[in-house]
DNA sequence: AGCACGCCGACT
DNA sequence: GTCGGCGTGCTC
């Protein structure tokens, strides 16, 4: 029989041996031995038996078979880390990258703080004994051992990194010492808990008969053993995390554990703390402003089964639970959880995965899905519920489409159409709140010669720069940075202008035609740091401003009751990028911005101005008739041969030298060719990127489309296979499926 | 992480 | 010469 061999990663926290070894998998093991088993391997000179994962099988060993050695055993009993190994491994297959990329997104970042902060030396003997060491040391030259006897002469106590980084100690060393029963290691942990303690107050609210139904339909699947992917289509304000939260409470109950997924920027002390006063300490959230430490330690609460909820992001999927009943992803349709890094994964598909290992369900919830989770839920593959009631009261907004052609007809040259104008000044006098939303992406105030046209670029990057408040120029790809210039680097004319980035000047602009008003402004810039988000939004909640202006991030999820009037100033400006998802997206960001009026007793206004009112988008976003649009939409799609109907592969090549990349993209056209004939799959390209260059790299990429996935990933394994043994000069080949933005 | 190997200064 | 501390590098 044929010689089976395996990839075993080493489980000893160091980072050095993070990388796959190659053992043999004897005969008697076979049957036990598959991707995700622990395993016992003998390892380093001494052969000492070391704690291992198998990440990958294979019949051709990929080293010197004569050094092999054989796997010892293996550990049976389900650990955490097979299921995550098992998912690590999907998602290589599925997404396209290397093993151990795909293992770094799924293994909480393999402990490395774990102990290195912990890590404590202690001395063992009095101070007098080590002073009198150190000397004996010194005597005999051991200037080593002599500095760690002295630093532990002042201090009892000293950090390991401390010792092995600043006072240049080798393990070696410390070994001998601690042989010599001088010294003592302990390694101390301490939870550190993200979320305060609070008062637990079960605030159990009633639900409306359309949420209980929800609940009931999915709960009385979960008990007969059904476990399938469900979508709730409920419109903002339609109670769908009351939903959740029972559905969490059922599954729980059930010894279940549940991972609740939320787009980041969702992620508020609001949300956060509305969960931990129904489900107290055993909810626990996972987000960027926490530390790796503290991440770790969220991680060893789960694995421990200290919680059973968790809250996060889409890295939150990955979160060490033994047993998961329920997956729930909130705002599905987010761009956010899509990773933007190999392996670029989707969140949603990652779930349903996750939740086939764990025999889980998947709760989908967004008021405007994505146009993937509703085909599935109208073909019959979803389970599917629609909440069409606000049950916070408050109705629905009017809306009032403006077209921005027939205000320059008439002469008005401001940005705000004459409806917005009355209507800004009709809630000026009323000291009601505005929001007024510019949808612009990159938001870019960019510099160009009025005299001849030229633009100004960021030497690095194929962007142009943008001009800042403090009067330079920067470009928002790398953070290069220059003084404004004041002529024309092509035509030496004096008329160089910048146009401010867009709501900078929305605010000079309001400033000028409706006098002072306490404004706020919301964008990349006033959001550096990383409070301000919420900052901005709480003072505008306590009506410090009367205004708020910004870009997208305005729109997500916030209550103001205060707000009737919400302007949303150039409705299309992200229709025109050359992105199949331009469409959708521009009506998820105006029905949710539309969303943002008469969220409270008053009632609201939406202001819609546009150069090309008559898009369906924006039609229908202003009807707030997702159906119409989705439909609608769907045709284009169908037309166009993309998602959710087929789906597409784009091939992302990354290189120093510019062309190069198209070389290489036809390169593997050419590889591909007779594949592609074969299956009637389209190749487009390859062709520069819309941004043809970031941070000097130049960027190029080849679309392949067919209708079944499973023939692109066909083709990305040839490619796969075809990258690991040709010379790519440093050229970087990444694989992104179904992409979300614009390349 | 742990072990071997090899370098370099000190001492029989 | 050789002994032993100490840094370095490898582990399938």
């Amino acid at each position: 029989m044929e010689k089976l061999y395996a990839r075993v990663i080493i489980d000893i926290s160091h980072e050095k041996v993070d990388r796959p070894f190659c053992y043999e998998v004897p005969e008697l093991l076979r049957k036990e031995i598959e991707v995700g088993a622990c395993v016992e391997v003998p390892f380093g000179k001494g052969n000492t038996l070391r704690k291992g994962y198998v990440i990958e099988l294979m019949d051709v060993p990929d080293f010197d078979p004569n050094l092999i050695k054989e796997i010892q055993d293996v550990k049976t009993g389900v650990q955490v880390e097979n299921k995550l190994i098992k998912l690590a491994h999907w998602i290589r297959e599925e997404y396209g990258s290397t093993m151990i990329q795909a293992l770094q997104t799924v293994l909480p970042v393999k402990q490395k703080i774990k102990q290195k902060e912990n890590r404590i030396l202690i001395r063992k003997c009095t101070q007098q004994d080590a002073l009198e060491m150190a000397e004996a040391c010194e005597k005999k030259h051991q200037g080593a051992k002599a500095r760690v006897l002295r630093a532990l002469a002042e201090d009892r106590e000293i950090s390991y990194t401390l010792l092995t980084q600043k006072l240049h100690i080798s393990a070696s060393t410390i070994q001998s010492l601690k042989k010599a029963d001088l010294i003592e290691e302990v390694s101390e942990r301490a939870y550190r808990n993200p979320l305060k303690d609070s008062t637990f107050l079960a605030d159990k609210k009633v639900l409306s008969i359309s949420q209980q139904k929800v609940v009931d339909d999915i709960w009385a699947d979960y008990e007969q053993g059904v476990r399938k992917t469900y979508l709730i289509h409920g419109i903002t304000g339609s109670g769908k995390t009351e939903v959740y939260m029972e559905l969490i409470e059922k599954v729980v109950a059930d010894g279940k554990s549940v991972i609740m997924l939320i787009p980041e920027i969702a992620l508020t002390y609001q949300t956060v703390m509305r969960f931990q006063r129904r489900f107290g300490d055993r909810v626990s959230i996972l987000n960027s402003t926490l530390s790796a430490g503290e991440k770790f330690d969220q991680c060893e609460r789960a694995k421990k089964g200290e919680i059973d909820i968790m809250i996060g992001p889409r890295s939150a999927l990955f979160a060490p639970f033994t047993q998961i009943g329920l997956i729930l992803i909130d705002e599905e349709h987010e761009t956010t959880y899509k990773s933007e890094t190999m392996p670029k994964y989707h969140a949603r598909e990652v779930a349903e995965e996750l939740a086939r290992l764990h025999g889980a369900s998947v709760v989908l919830g967004s008021a405007t899905p994505s146009m993937e989770s509703y085909y599935k839920a109208t073909v019959g593959e979803y389970g599917f519920f629609t909440l069409k009631e606000r049950v916070t009261g408050g109705t629905l907004p009017s809306v009032y489409i403006e077209d921005l052609r027939e205000e320059l007809r008439k002469g008005n040259r401001s940005i705000f159409s004459d409806r917005l104008q009355e209507l800004i000044r009709d809630r000026l006098a009323k000291k009601e709140q505005i929001m007024l939303f510019l949808n612009r992406r990159g938001y870019s105030g960019f510099i160009s010669c009025r005299s001849c046209g030229h633009v100004i670029k960021c030497p690095h990057c194929d962007v142009s720069l943008s001009k800042h408040a403090n009067g330079r120029m920067v470009c928002h790809y790398c953070g290069y940075e220059q003084p404004a210039v004041t002529a024309c680097p092509n035509c030496g004319s004096k008329y160089v202008l910048g146009f401010k980035a867009g709501t900078e000047k929305i605010e000079e602009e309001f400033r000028r035609m409706f006098g002072e008003v306490s404004i706020l402004r919301m964008d990349r810039d006033t959001t550096k740091t990383k409070d301000s988000y919420e900052e901005i939004l709480s003072q505008f909640m306590e009506e410090k401003a009367q205004v708020l202006i910004g870009t997208q991030m305005i729109v997500k999820g916030h209550d103001f009751p205060k707000v009737t009037l919400v302007g949303i100033l150039a409705a299309d400006l992200s229709l025109g990028v050359n992105d199949y998802r331009a469409g959708e997206r521009t009506f998820q960001l105006l029905t949710q911005a539309a969303g943002r009026a008469g969220r409270g007793v008053l009632p609201g206004e939406v202001v819609i101005q546009s150069y090309q009112p008559e898009h369906y988008s924006i039609r229908w976003a202003a009807k707030q008739n997702y159906e119409s649009f989705y439909q609608e939409e769907l045709m284009y799609r169908s037309l166009g041969g993309y998602p959710p109907i087929a789906n597409m592969m784009m091939v992302q090549i990354f290189g120093e030298e510019e062309n190069a990349g198209i070389a290489f993209g036809e390169k593997m056209k050419q590889l591909l060719k007779e594949f592609a004939l074969e299956h009637r799959m389209v190749i487009i390209g390859p062709a520069n990127a819309g941004i043809g260059k970031i941070k000097d790299v130049y960027r190029s990429c080849l679309i392949l489309k067919h209708p079944n996935k499973e023939v692109l990933k066909k083709a990305k394994n040839q490619l796969e296979q075809w990258l690991s043994t040709c010379e790519t000069e440093g050229k970087i080949v990444q694989f992104d499926f179904n992409p979300m933005n614009a390349f």
